[in-house]
DNA sequence: TTATTGAACTTGTATAGACATGTTGCCACA
DNA sequence: TGTGGCAACATGTCTATACAAGTTCAATAA
């Protein structure tokens, strides 16, 4: 059963992606929350405290604790425009390769493990477009550990981390990335239909999950001539 | 006064930042931690909970808080601490304007509130060199909002982050920011000793700070060919 | 020798209460 | 009509304690 402080985080988390508390909306306070759920208030502040951490929530002493942001799905750089955000009704994702297993590549981008190597990994290959543009080409590579049925999945609209967090429990919790800008060449010229020698934004990330030991990695290529990669934090 | 979790998380803040405690060290345990400097488990608990926060720890059940990996390339996507990743001897910061206090630039590149716009702002340019090779060219833009002798300190061997933390309580929280890679030109070719068209790494950011509408601003010019940017989150 | 039990460690969860400090708004006073 | 101060309420810090649960390793039993 999940413990007493990590229910009322979830609810209240639940409440604030839903839309039950609004940006700038105050919560209820310590105080009251203790009474609400019949627990003592470092519970309850052991339940605000991860929600501060997620920054879902800003606390003010002497005010109270303040609804922040929806956040971003940790992992994923929303795409926003120089003059106007997108909508997300005309980001579409066309899928070039996979989902398959493979071998991991001879030299991976990351140190990976015994356990990850003989596993052999998931491979999805993917554009991304916005107004029929082509922004994103990202190469996901997933340890092939305890994840049935995935290569017979659909992903239509939906994203990769979603499929993971609602039919596998896996969260994405954190991990690190490294940034570089370099020319186009090679396939890129054509996948991102862009010109050679043009600057691209290029990505390598390790995702950690809420499973000890499993992680995702990625190489995300970007064409940000016309629009800037946003990332909250 | 500092209180008294803050103490003990400085000082092993420090101490791992330094090297007292190495990658994959076990830190000593809560109770040890009690015992050493006169506290309860719930104080120590807070301290080690901010350096968890942090990502300078990993906390194991039964096992111990272990210290966790130092960021290899640059930090200057995570939040904490931007030039606390790369040895300090090969990372010099020459500054090359401010701080001084300016009027801010007339189409900033975020929206900027009443207050922050009558305040002014403090200027800072800086470079910074990897082994003599400049690869940051770095702009910041802070609100002069109770900021007392800012600009007489000294920079010297630190990260403006570490100033505003130590000397004026004020932490980096969050933030957004935005990403492109752009073409080497003007000044920039002069600044970072690039090539005209060498892709260019241009960051964008707004950090939120644990002060309520004090925000620090930044634009960043960065030559990823040698070195990529790093960040954990 | 090998397997397993258990003691002694670790961190995780939770209670109950105390006092400090920041924020707000109302009420009494000038 | 202001306005200063106080009361009520918010979060921040801290003590003291208890039991749960994961990890390790050595002593014991097969």
């Amino acid at each position: 059963m999940l413990p007493q402080y990590r229910k009322v985080y979830e609810l209240l988390r639940k409440h604030i992606l839903e839309g039950v508390y609004k940006e700038g909306d105050i919560l209820p306070s310590e105080n009251e929350l203790c009474r609400l759920h019949g627990i003592t208030r470092p519970t309850v502040r052991q339940a605000l405290s991860k929600l501060t951490n997620d920054g879902l929530i800003h606390k003010h002493q002497g005010k109270g604790s303040i609804v922040h942001r929806i956040p971003q799905d940790i992992g994923i750089l929303s795409v926003s425009g120089t003059t106007s955000a997108i909508g997300k009704k005309i980001l579409k994702t066309h899928i070039l390769s996979g989902p398959s297993i493979i071998k991991w590549p001879e030299k991976f981008i990351f140190d990976l493990s015994a356990v990850e190597l003989e596993s052999g990994c998931i491979y999805l290959e993917r554009v991304r477009m916005v107004n029929e543009n082509p922004l994103f080409y990202d190469i996901s590579y997933i340890a092939n550990i305890n994840l049935p049925r995935f290569c017979s999945r659909t992903f239509e609209n939906k994203s990769l981390f979603e499929i993971l967090r609602k039919s596998y429990s896996v969260e994405i919790k954190g991990g690190e990335q490294r940034l570089k800008a370099i020319s186009a060449q090679g396939s890129i010229i054509d996948l991102l239909k862009v010109k050679k020698g043009q600057p691209i934004l290029y990505l390598e990330r390790k995702l950690e999950t809420s499973r000890p030991n499993f992680f995702v990695y990625s190489t995300l290529f970007c064409n940000t001539e016309t629009h800037s990669l946003y990332g909250a934090f």
